[in-house]
Order: structure tokens, then sequence, then C-alpha cells
DNA sequence: GTTCCTACTTGATCTCCGTCAAAGCAACCA
DNA sequence: TGGTTGCTTTGACGGAGATCAAGTAGGAAC
């Protein structure tokens, strides 16, 4: 409580697990802990930074870049089940092997933790794992809100689900205000995209080409986006909710 | 320890929370304060248990019959995102509000705990708080693993991953070793199905011909299964993992 | 400059699955 | 016995998206 003061937290956002699964009640000793037994890792794009059915011997988040989670069956057919944005959380306490690929989409750093000393650190500090249940509870609400998109949403309204995520996403790290216009940088291949949507590449690019026909949004050059009305782009996406658990 | 000697643990079967959650290293007083916030509600095939938005004032697992949980969209379409057999917890500790419908597929018994006070025994028994995380990766696992089948199966595909589920589901209770031929009354409509592999009942009812033309499964009436080979119908299902995350 | 190379776009065609429609079948009630 | 109702099957047809196939654009290497 005292010691609390003495810990310098001014820099949290640099080492995103610090923040999201302990700042929020945190505690001088066990930063030093966490501290003690943390390192970082740097991956390029492409780059598979784990590959389905390895022994996991750390746990992390993603400080920088972007990263996928993908299963691919036996003839080559290709899901993305997760993008990991950075603040984002990687690895199950408690499992020894991956159950998913994880790949570098862009050029990555990451925060590790190694993972017995990070699981027996969980075993006596109790907020940490509340913390880490209600992050697993989020992805748990990300996952099954994507399900609807594969299941049951047109192609078009697929692409429109995206871009909605990413930008909300996006936004709320650079701006507060949802009103103006929304600018980013595609962060993925036409590739990547189908993959994450169940579409092949030429129907993502056919549909892109067909919302920046009908001023949903605007393009420069292939992947610098401008997205006018950010709640046009929901009604395309078929969006009723604030979709806040997405990603 | 001497005391867990005193408690009855033969009947652990019939209120599965306690043998998920709490029994795989148990403590009779835990066991006391559970049961003192516990009490059993029953649903009929169709009623709604939970409707989205709604305030949950408990957590719980299922007894008996099986719940789903479903989204819908503004127009009306629906993708079930979870499928509830008994055993399978319900609820989200420090969440308000519910994120989904949960609906009773079949007549359905819940074993519930009220929230608050099951709250306040998850802070003070971490081994609870633990088990509790693991049954939510376990979860995610599923839900990742299903959007495999919602993204990139075909409908034969995605048919046959249902049926395998449900069969192996199925046999792990009835028969441990999976050799001989399964049988079980699938416990959902066609429309149900359709709901839950994203596909139209026309289409359901179609694949289900097809596969029981074809020899991979067997039908009597329009809901009791037998399947005289899983390997085959796992083959069916494009599944070359052993899909234990599966439901 | 030329030559790659990768990422993307666009077109033509095909096909799987959705849509619409009708009919079968079992359970239940009168 | 016939009628109603809910679930399921089957058929005919059309369309959204996959597949196959060029072709474009931009960046890096030389």
């Amino acid at each position: 409580m005292t010691v609390k003061a003495q810990f310098d937290h001014s820099n949290c956002g640099d080492c995103p697990i610090r923040h999201r699964a302990v700042c929020a009640r945190c505690d001088a000793d066990e930063l030093e802990e966490l501290e003690s037994i943390k390192y970082y890792r740097s991956f390029e794009a492409g780059q598979t930074i784990i590959w389905s059915g390895d022994q996991m011997n750390f746990v992390g988040s993603v400080v920088a870049g972007i990263a996928s989670l993908t299963q691919t069956m036996e003839d080559g057919r290709t899901q993305m089940v997760g993008l990991l944005l950075p603040s984002d959380f990687v690895g199950r306490p408690g499992r020894e092997t991956a159950p998913y690929d994880v790949q570098a989409t862009t050029d990555v750093v990451m925060c590790c933790f190694r993972k017995k000393p990070f699981e027996e650190l969980l075993d006596h500090t109790p907020h940490i794992a509340h913390r880490l249940l209600q992050m697993t509870l989020d992805e748990l609400d990300a996952a099954r809100e994507w399900m609807l998109v594969l299941g049951r949403k047109t192609a078009r309204e697929k692409i429109a689900s995206l871009l909605s995520i990413i930008a909300r996403r996006d936004a709320s790290v650079s701006q507060k205000g949802l009103s103006g216009p929304i600018v980013f940088d595609l962060p993925l291949t036409r590739e990547a995209m189908a993959d994450y949507l169940g579409l092949t590449l030429e129907t993502v690019s056919r549909q892109i080409s067909a919302l920046k026909k009908d001023g949903v949004i605007t393009l420069e050059g292939k992947r610098h986006v401008t997205i006018p009305d950010l709640g046009r782009l929901m009604e395309e996406a078929g969006d009723d909710s604030d979709g806040g658990f997405l990603v």
C-alpha cells in the first residue's frame, strides 16, 4: 500500500501485461517478481511465433504489431481464429502445448514471462488470476461474436464487420470521440482478411471495391483506409450491438 | 483433510458443478458453503432460460438436458454459439448482464448458485477460481475450433463434425472404448442443427440423407442415429485432430 | 532504365447452398 | 376417422461466392 507509491507506473503502457493483468489492483512486490521473469522477443512479419502442438514455455502479451491465431486443415484450408493486437494476451496457464499456430502478421514485439514462474505467481496472487479470468471471458465473447460473422453474415457484411472492429479498436487508442472520420492503415493482406472472414481473397478484394464505390470507405493505395461515417459502416456490418467484445 | 472424509461425495455426479469446479481438490467447508447457496431450476424444451441483456443473478451448470447459447440479428438470422450438455457451466462471474440468449433445447434441469455469494466464494477459494479458468479456456478452445467449422467446412463436413462431437461426447459417458458402433438420439431439431452449423434446415436434411445413403450413418426414425465407424465419420468431418476441446 | 516479385484487381464461369414450394409422416386431439 | 400441428424430406431454381485465369500496380534489386 505504501509500497505502491514507490513503484513507477508511468510507463505501464510499454508492457501491456503489466497494465492489463496487474495494474488494475497492483502491488509493487508482485511487479518486482514479474519483472524478474520478463523478457522481450521480436518477430518479423510472416514468422511463426508458435507452432500448433509445440511446448509452450512462456506466456505474454503483444507490445507492438499484430499477430494471428490460425488453424489449418490437412488439405490446406486455413481459418484465422483470433487477431492479437497490442496489449492482447497470449498463452494458457496450465496448458502444456499450443492449440493453434501463432503467426506474426506484421513485425511483432512480445513481452514474455517464463511460464512456470508465472503460474506460480498466479497461485499466490488471486487478483492476477481474477484478471486473467476476465480477459479469457472477453476473448470467449469475442470468439462467439465472430461465430455469428462466420456463420450468418454475407461477404459484404463480413468485410464491414472486420473494418469496423479495426476502426473502433484503433480509434479507442487515438481518439476518444468517435464522431469524425477515422483513418488507419490496414494491417492485414487481402489473404489474411480472407482467412479471418472465411472467404477467398478475390471476394475480399471485390467487396472492398464495392464498399469504395458506394462511398462507405475511401482508399488511398491499397491499405490506407478512411471511414467517413462509422455508423454507416456498422449498419453495413449488420451490427446492432456495440460490438464491445470483438477482438 | 480429515474433514474431507466426513463429506459424502458419492453423488457428486448429480450436481456437476460440485464435481467439475470443486471436487478436483475439494474441501468440505467449501462444499457446505456451496450447498447453502444452491438451488435447482427446471425448464421445458423451447423455454428461454436467460435473455440476452438480462441481469444475471445466478451461475450454475446443466444437470440434465441440453441448452444452447444463441445470437440473433435484427433481421432474424440466428447463430448458435454454444451447446451446453450436462455438466457444462453457465454464467460469468464478474459480469452483470448476459451476452446471449440461453435456451432450453430439450427439457433442462439446472443447478444454480446465487451469483453474489458464489463470487465471494471464488475470492477466497483460489482453486475454484483456478478450475473456472480452466473451464473457460476449454470453452474458448471449443469456440475457436468451431470457427474453423463455420468458416471453412462444406455442408457435409459440418454435419459430420456435429455428429462426431455428439457421438464422442455421448460415448465418453456411456462407454470408454470407442471401437464398436455408437448409438444415440439426436437431441436437436434440424433447425437447431442448422443454427449451429450456419446452414439452412433444408441443407441439413439433405446432407443427413446423403450420409445415410453413403452408409456413414444409419437412421431409425428421424432422430435415432447409429454410427458404425466413428473413424469414417471423422474423416468425413475433415478432422485430423482428436477434437478433444469441441463442446 | 529493366526485371523481378509480391500484392492486388478484375473478368468469366461454375457450383454449392439458399430460397421457394409442396408433400410426407408421426403425434395428438376431437 | 379425419383434422390440425410440428418436424422433416424432397424437388426445382437462382444466386452469392468459389474457382480459374489474366492483367495491373508498386516496390526492390541490379
